[in-house]
DNA sequence: GTCTATAAATCGATAGAC
DNA sequence: GTCTATCGATTTATAGAC
């Protein structure tokens, strides 16, 4: 079913917001303009306000989906019963999800600043919500004296600053595979709060 | 000694860098114009440009002096002779480098994507030589039976992240002192190391 | 839905007076 | 060393033709 040559919204949109998403994790959001964007997908710059209502919208919703998507992600996970293995889970859960999605990843933690308050808020909770699923492992670990996590709150955030970090330094065609990777940090992170 | 009031070079300069560093840090910078700092430090455009050559030189010079400086202020820190207690002496030195500089530390960061391929590998080289230090006192300590650090460039790389991570949340209002995080800090990376 | 054209503001950098 | 004035390019966003 061929369409006029001046029709393309179903597949428009998502092109816009991949090449905006790559755009701005290289880039920067200040640096990237819409006419770049609008280059990028074969467009003028007119043609992309069909598609968002300003610049600051096309990266809030781009930010939002991402961290929706990562704290549904987790909870479609199939928990494991014991606190140990659930910490594991998670350690390889989040590399794993962070690697495929870097830009979006680097995105998320790099343009919060150029967040109204109020959008920073929502991303704000969404990061909130995830740092609590693990929080919460670790205190249940905590629990059954199988952790020693003293403060759980501030552990959450560490671990996730470990695992986070492996996208700074990774690339698939370096020395490791990743998934020597992920057993490296999954036995750092299972010793850092064992009892 | 007075001076007439269009002559305070012994001053502005610093003026501008600082104004430029905290103004960088808060929104970005491709986000920052030239009047902008200008503006913060009293000026108007043009008297900047008797300080830097343009603005790319401003960024470099920032990221350059931070990362130098880290380097030499690690090196002159009477090193322990144990590796635990060495690594103990570098958590604690790095989180409180890097909280007391933290707009530094964001820009030494975040903007190297805005630097020139040259300048970046500068700024690279700098980065390596502080994580050396740290691969260094894992080694040994693997070396010495007292670690168990299989990979120790890749654990020195995943305990900087974990240390840097206290910039994004540690603030001196919260429920803890810097004291506090810190031991946490050190009892954490300790125990992930540790044989 | 996309285009062209344009508005109004801002950008980095420079020239020349003082 | 700082100022004013300015150049030429670029910015976000909109209006209206098709």
């Amino acid at each position: 079913m061929a369409r006029t040559s001046g029709s393309h919204s179903e597949i428009t949109g998502p092109r816009i917001l991949d090449a905006a998403l790559r755009m701005f994790a290289q880039h920067g959001y200040a640096a990237v303009s819409m006419r770049k964007i609008a280059g990028e997908v074969g467009l003028q710059v007119g043609a992309l306000y069909n598609y968002t209502p300003d610049k600051q919208s096309l990266l809030f919703g781009l930010m939002r989906d991402h961290m929706e998507n990562l704290v549904i992600a987790w909870k479609a996970q199939e928990p494991a019963e014991q606190p140990l293995e659930r910490l594991q889970q998670f350690a390889r859960f989040h590399i794993e999800y962070h690697h495929i999605r870097r830009d979006a990843v680097f995105i998320a933690y790099m343009e919060l600043r150029n967040l109204s308050p109020e959008n920073f808020a929502v991303i704000e909770d969404h990061r909130r919500a995830y740092e609590d699923e693990l929080r919460k492992i670790l205190e249940e670990g905590h629990k059954q004296g199988v952790f020693d996590v003293p403060d759980p709150k501030i552990a959450s955030m560490a671990l996730i600053a470990t695992l986070t970090g492996v996208n700074t330094w990774f690339r698939e065609t370096g020395r490791l595979s990743l998934e020597e990777v992920l057993d490296i940090y999954s036995d750092m992170v299972r010793k850092a709060v064992l009892a």
